[in-house]
DNA sequence: ATTCTAAATGTGACCGGTTCCAAAAAATGG
DNA sequence: CCATTTTTTGGAACCGGTCACATTTAGAAT
C-alpha cells in the first residue's frame, strides 16, 4: 500500500515567551494567535481577581453584576478551567476508570454507561486500560490513587491479594465491577443465578449429557460461580452425566473446547460461559454436519448483538452492562459524597430464547 | 433481581490534617496508614531536595550514589510522580484521545491500539468518548487543548469547519484519523480503494442490478469515499443498474435499507458500508426465504470477528484497525517531537473471501 | 448619621511537581 | 596544593488553580 500522498511537514515553534501579558493584551483585540489562557487572565480582563473567577466556577457569593461580566469573558474566549490544575482542591472531580481491555463488548458498553453518567454529574473520566495485565492493573490502579481521583471503578480481571491491599491501605474509595469484593463495595452480576437460569433452561430438555466450556477459576465470577450455576440448574433438572473443560475466552478457545469435548464423544448439549464461545462451538459443529439443536443444542452468556445473527439464534443470558455501570458509578458517587450505599448490588440479567436449545 | 446482600456502610473521613511531616516521620516507620506521598517526602527521606528527585525522574547529571538512595526510597514506597501536577513541564507527557464511540469494534481497536503503543513510549492517554455527539467532540477537543497535553488523536465523527478552526487555532499538535483532512496531518483507510475493490469483486460476477446500502454524506471517508469507489469498481465491470439508499450504522438501519430495496424489486447483489449493515440485510433476506449467494450476494466493510460467524461467511474488506491506531500515535509523537511526518498516510485494507458473494 | 452584620472581594500561602540559576562538591591539571 | 573546570546539588520562582482568612463594601438596624 503506497501513501496516497506524502508531504513532510515542521512542527512550527510556537512564539517566543516573554512580555507576556503584554503580548496577551493586544492579543485580545486582534484574536490571532490563541495563546493559552488561565484564569488570570480572565480574572483581569473582568477586573476581578482569581479567587472571584474561581468562586464563580464553584459555588461561592458573587454579586450578580460581577457574575454576568465574568460570564461575558468566560463565553467569549471559550474559557474552561483545567481540571487537572485543581492540585488545591479537596476534590479533583476526577473519576478513574480501570478496565481489563477496552476490546470487549462488555467492558465498552460498561464505560460507556459510566462515562454518560459521570459527564452528566460533572465529573472527568480518567479511563485506564490493562490490556489483559494483572500487573499493569495494578499499576494503574496504584497510579490512579495517588493521582488525586476522587474514586475509582475497578473492573478486574481477578481480585487479588494485592488489590485488596492496595484498596484497604487506600484513601481513595473503590467499586469494584463485575466481581465479587467482600472486603468492600461492589457491584456485580449474580452469576451464579444466571448459571442456574441457564442449566435449568438446558436441563428441562432432559439432556443425557452436556458439557459446559468454562474459563479459569483465577476468574471468580465467570469462572466458578457461574459454572456452578449451571451445574446445579442442570442436577435440579435430573442431568447428571457432565463434563466440564477450560479455556481461556477466545473464539479459538470455543473452537478448540468444543473439539475437546466431542472427541470424546456425543453430547446432547453445550453450554458455554460466554457468547464468544458459543461462537466457536458453532463453527465447528457445523463443521462436523451436527445440527443445532436437533443433534446438539448450544447455549451461551452475554447477550452480544451478534449472538442473533447465528444460524439458529443463539439462546443467551444476557447481563444488563449499561446498569452495571451506571449503577457502579452512581454508587461511587455516594460513597465519595460519603452518603451510605449497599455493599453489594446486583444488577439485572434476562434470558434470550434462541432457537439453539 | 434483590440485591443479595445490603449492608449500609459510610465513608470514614480521613486522619485530620496538621503537624503532617511529624506524623509522617512515624508512619515511615509503622507504615500503617499509607498517606499520600510527594516527592517532597522522597527527597526529605533521600536526604536531597525535590529538584533531584525530579531530576531523576526526568534526566539529568545525578551521582550514582544518589540515584541508588533514591531508587531505594522509589520502591520502597512504590512512588510514581503524579503525572497531572507537572503544571509547570513544557511537556506533559499526556495525549489525548477523542474518539465518537467506545461501543464499536473499530475504535475501541484503534484505542487499544494507540494505549498499547504510548504507554510504552512512557505517555498518560486521555481518552474522551464523544458517544456520538458532535457537540460534545468539540467540547472535548477544546478541553484537551486548554488541558495541557502534548498533543491530540482525533477520530472525528465528521470534520466540521468548527473542527478545523479548534486545530489551527491551537498549539497542540492533532493527528486526524479515520477522516481526509486537507489542512492537516491524518491517518486514513483508503475508502475508495477498498470501496473499488469490493465493487469489482461483486461486479465480475455480473450481477444485472446491484444495490448500495450506504450512510449520510457528512462522513467523508464512508459516506462519499467508499460509495464512490464502489460505485466505480462496480461500472468498470459494466455494472450499470445501481440503486444507493442510506441510513445510519445501526443493525436495525441495515435491516430497514434491505427491506427498503427489496420492495422496489430483485436485486442481485447488496453492497454494504459496514459489516453491521450486512448483518441486518442478512436477517431480512433469510425472512424473505432468499438465498445468499444464489439469490442475492451480499458483501460488507469492516472483517469483524463475527462476520465469520454468518451463514455463509460474509464476504467482507477488513482494514487494519489496530494499524490505524499504531500509526496514528506513532505520527503524533513524531509530531510533538518536532520531527517532520506525512501528511497523509493510508492503512492497509484486505479482501476477506467469504462464500456470500 | 452611626453601628453592626452579612455579602463580596482581595491576599497570600499552598498543591505537587519543573525549571532556571547559583552554590557546592568533585574532578582535572599545572 | 591551589586554580579551574565540570558535575551535582540546592534555592526559589513558577505552573494554574483552590483555600482560609483578612479586608472591603453594601445593607439593615438603631
Amino acid at each position: 500500500m503506497e501513501p496516497v500522498c506524502v508531504i513532510i511537514t515542521k512542527k512550527q515553534k510556537g512564539p517566543q515567551k516573554g512580555g507576556e501579558k503584554e503580548k496577551r493584551q493586544v492579543k485580545k483585540e486582534t484574536n490571532t494567535t490563541a495563546e493559552k489562557i488561565t484564569m488570570a487572565d480572565i480574572a483581569e480582563m473582568a477586573g476581578v481577581t482569581k479567587s472571584t473567577v474561581s468562586r464563580y466556577f464553584n459555588g461561592g457569593s458573587i454579586k450578580e453584576s460581577t457574575r454576568k461580566k465574568i460570564q461575558e469573558i468566560i463565553q467569549k474566549y471559550n474559557y474552561e478551567p483545567n481540571t487537572f490544575a485543581r492540585l488545591k482542591a479537596r476534590e479533583s472531580n476526577v473519576i478513574g476508570v480501570v478496565v481489563p481491555t477496552l476490546n470487549s463488548k462488555v467492558t465498552s458498553r460498561v464505560v460507556t454507561s459510566i462515562g454518560r453518567y459521570l459527564r452528566e454529574q460533572g465529573y472527568e473520566v480518567l479511563i485506564k486500560d490493562s490490556d489483559h495485565s494483572t500487573e499493569l492493573e495494578l499499576k494503574n490502579l496504584q497510579r490512579l490513587m495517588t493521582q488525586n481521583v476522587d474514586g475509582i471503578l475497578l473492573s478486574a480481571i481477578a481480585i487479588t491479594e494485592e488489590h485488596r491491599r492496595l484498596i484497604a491501605s487506600g484513601q481513595v474509595p473503590v467499586v469494584v465491577l463485575a466481581q465479587d469484593f467482600e472486603d468492600g463495595i461492589s457491584v456485580i452480576a449474580d452469576d451464579y443465578g444466571a448459571g442456574r437460569m441457564i442449566g435449568k433452561r438446558i436441563g428441562r430438555c432432559h439432556p443425557e449429557k452436556v458439557a459446559y466450556l468454562g474459563v479459569d477459576e483465577s476468574d471468580i465470577a465467570v469462572g466458578i460461580r457461574r459454572k456452578q450455576g449451571v451445574l446445579d440448574g442442570l442436577r435440579e433438572c435430573g442431568v447428571e452425566d457432565i463434563i466440564t473443560v477450560e479455556g481461556d475466552y477466545s473464539y479459538e478457545s470455543g473452537q478448540r473446547m468444543t473439539e475437546k469435548v466431542l472427541d470424546r464423544g456425543k453430547v446432547d448439549a453445550l453450554i458455554c460461559a460466554t457468547d464468544r464461545l458459543a461462537f466457536g462451538a458453532y463453527r465447528i459443529l457445523q463443521q462436523r454436519g451436527l445440527r443445532i439443536p436437533e443433534d446438539v443444542a448450544v447455549a451461551g452468556f452475554g447477550g452480544y448483538d451478534e449472538s442473533e445473527l447465528l444460524m439458529p439464534v443463539l439462546t443467551t443470558l444476557k447481563f444488563d452492562s449499561y446498569a452495571m455501570g451506571y449503577l457502579g458509578a452512581e454508587t461511587l458517587l455516594k460513597l465519595v459524597k460519603g452518603e451510605p450505599v449497599p455493599k453489594k448490588q446486583v444488577i439485572d440479567f434476562q434470558l434470550i430464547e434462541g432457537k439453539s436449545s
